[in-house]
RNA sequence: CGGGGUGUAGCGCAGUACGGUAGCGCGCAGCGUUUGGGACGCUGAUGUCGGAGGUUCAAGUCCUCUCACCCCGACCA
């Protein structure tokens, strides 16, 4: 590819609306533009690249036995019905709808379990077909309510998702172990870290999950780590080792004034106690309105998508003034003891420990030597606590570490979710009809792009790995009004391409300074120089894009020097 | 959906307090000189100042409405 006539050009300088490095870096070095909020066309820079990275996914989901596929963006509603999700509350609107010149109500696929699923109802007949396990690589569309970070949260992605099907869980849970190689595999081969952790399934639903998670502050992911003894975990589903709050004898219920202390630190420190030994009370609300009181203790906080699974998934949000004082709720000062009219569900660290501080339901007031279940009962105990930095390992004991961290795959064990729902069975070995049991896998290619540049850049620009660098060669012409040059420049970039090098070639009529400044934002791998002064010694100049030094090469050693560079 | 911010040439920005012929840098086109880290000179083109109303002799600037985009939060397979 001749840069003269490249379709997409480099900026100088880096766009107003841009702050993530990945996202500034692939407009300056022309990989993308945007065309609305989230959504972006992809210039040929850009796009090749994509195509290597999908090359990775592809060759990986082949090596577990994946076959390719493609299903439809456009998806019918009533396929959307027929597993719940069109009319629950999540998805909600990130699914997009919209009615056909039929006034057929129709939706684009933010995912394709939907359309699998009823694909694998049509051909699976028969255990004898199964496991199987197929895939595409495909336009998503999800209606976020915000986008940001360039490529890093879009609405409209490409990504990799496959599913798999399965005569029972003990299959799936043979086949998973693969996938997931698969995808520690795909990420290697990118040239990006990511660590596997365990993970909530969310409104996919299932048994168990794992997401891949990039190691970056940007992410929007909280991951907690043990270094000690590997535990790797979303904070959303986090468990460490909560400790007891000190037991004693057992003493009577006592009221006590405490003015102006509506948080726990406040009402610990006015009555001397440890934060431990308090109960501190969290409000959500579901769509409706309806009231849920958490409790926990004072030293911990709650985490709500735990608290939203103790639910069954609802969704909340947290209480409102209004929506509390219909309930007859004092904020700050709220208890648990004769509440009425929620559901109370509470932290499994209070049931170890004795005499409690607790909200005296009245403005200015406590209540000392609160126990449970003496004084109040509550609906459900589990665990809705939320694991923070320095918090003990559930496992080992020693500290959590909170990181960030961008999700550029997830996997899932779906079980028998949507084939249930929508009548996907096949015949066993002893005649009888079975929903299909199923795992689901995805990456987005965009966001894995980006992942990419974020953790492959310097101060110059991007700094591909050789497996997804749009070109491996970025050969710069110096003098371009020298026709010894550029003869010699031509001969070269004919000569690689005819050997199989993919060659970007800079014949423009630029400056040294614009044409280096280029090839180091556009992070090719390899940068070779040819000029006056190469010429004169019969070589070529030679650069790896991660390493200061240049090295003259002789002409004619280029290609076994070439061959050792991409060995 | 709440809070904050920005819309002026392809990109980055000034001009808006106080209304009076729309500017700068880069980029782009032509000519010439340059050619190893974002060269130089000369010449030139490009704007419905996000949009719609309004006030005024006169609006980029004032008023009203509206749209888009960015950031924080809510949300998020």
């Amino acid at each position: 590819m001749r840069l003269s006539t490249l379709f997409g050009r480099t900026l100088r300088e880096v766009p107003a609306d841009a702050e993530v490095i990945s996202h500034q870096l692939s407009l300056r070095a022309a990989l993308i533009r945007q065309v609305a909020a989230g959504i972006y066309s992809y210039l040929p820079l850009g796009w090749r690249v994509l195509r290597k990275i999908e090359q990775i996914m592809r060759e990986e989901m082949d090596a577990a036995d994946g076959q390719e596929m493609s299903m439809p963006v456009v998806q019918p509603a009533e396929l959307w019905r027929a597993t719940g999700r069109y009319d629950a509350p999540a998805p909600g609107p990130a699914l997009l709808r919209f009615k056909d010149r039929g006034e057929h109500e129709m939706v684009l696929g933010m995912t394709h379990e939907e359309v699998v699923t009823a694909l694998a109802k049509l051909e699976i007949d028969s255990y004898r077909q199964l496991p199987l396990m197929v895939y595409q690589i495909q336009t998503k569309f999800r209606d976020e309510p915000r986008s940001r970070g360039g490529l890093i949260r879009v609405r409209e992605f490409i990504m990799k998702d496959g599913y798999s099907f399965h005569t029972d869980a003990a299959s799936l849970d043979e086949y998973y172990p693969r996938i997931y190689q698969a995808y520690i595999n795909i990420f290697k081969r990118c040239g990006v870290q990511a660590i596997p952790v365990e993970a909530d399934s969310g409104i996919m639903g299932g048994s168990a999950s794992h997401e891949f998670m990039v190691l970056s502050e940007m992410g929007e992911d909280t991951l907690i780590l043990c270094e000690h003894c590997g535990y790797a975990v979303n904070a959303e589903k986090a468990q460490f080792a909560k400790g007891a709050a000190e037991s004693s004898a057992v003493l009577p219920l006592e009221k006590v004034a405490t003015p102006g202390t509506s948080s726990i630190q406040a009402v610990a420190a006015y009555l001397g106690v440890p934060e431990r030994q308090t109960l501190k009370a969290v409000f959500m609300s579901d769509p409706e309105g309806k009231v849920v009181f958490a409790l926990i203790r004072g030293d911990l906080d709650v985490n709500p998508v735990k608290l939203s699974n103790a639910l069954g998934g609802v969704e909340l949000h947290a209480s409102t003034a209004e929506e509390l004082k219909r309930v007859g709720i004092v904020a700050g000062y709220a208890s648990p003891i004769g509440v009425k009219n929620v559901r109370v569900i509470a932290d499994d660290s209070l049931t170890s420990g004795t005499n409690f501080v607790a909200g005296a339901n009245e403005a200015g007031y406590h209540m000392k030597n609160v126990n449970y279940p003496r004084d109040f009962t509550v609906d459900l105990v589990t665990d809705i606590a939320i694991a923070r930095s320095g918090d003990p390992c559930e496992r080992c004991g020693q500290p959590l570490q909170a990181k960030r961290g961008i999700e550029a795959g997830h996997v899932f064990k779906l079980g028998t979710k949507y084939s249930a729902k929508v009548g996907a069975t096949f015949l066993d070995k002893d005649g009888s009809a079975k929903p299909l049991v199923m795992g689901c896998y995805g990456i987005g290619a965009g966001r894995l792009l980006a992942c990419i540049i974020e953790q492959n850049h310097d101060e110059r620009g991007i700094v591909w790995p050789r497996s997804v660098a749009p070109f491996q060669v970025h050969l710069v012409s110096l003098g371009t009004n020298n026709p010894v040059v550029v003869e010699a420049a031509d001969v070269l970039y004919q000569k690689l391409m005819s050997v199989g090098y993919e060659v970007l070639y800079d014949d423009r009529q630029e400056s040294a300074g614009v044409k280096f400044n280029d090839a180091d934002l556009i992070g090719i791998p390899v940068r070779l120089t040819i000029s006056k002064r190469t010429l004169e010694k019969t070589s070529v100049e030679c650069k790896l894009r991660w390493d200061d030094t240049v090295e003259l090469v002789a002409q004619s050693d280029l290609e076994a020097w070439l061959v050792t560079i991409f060995a």
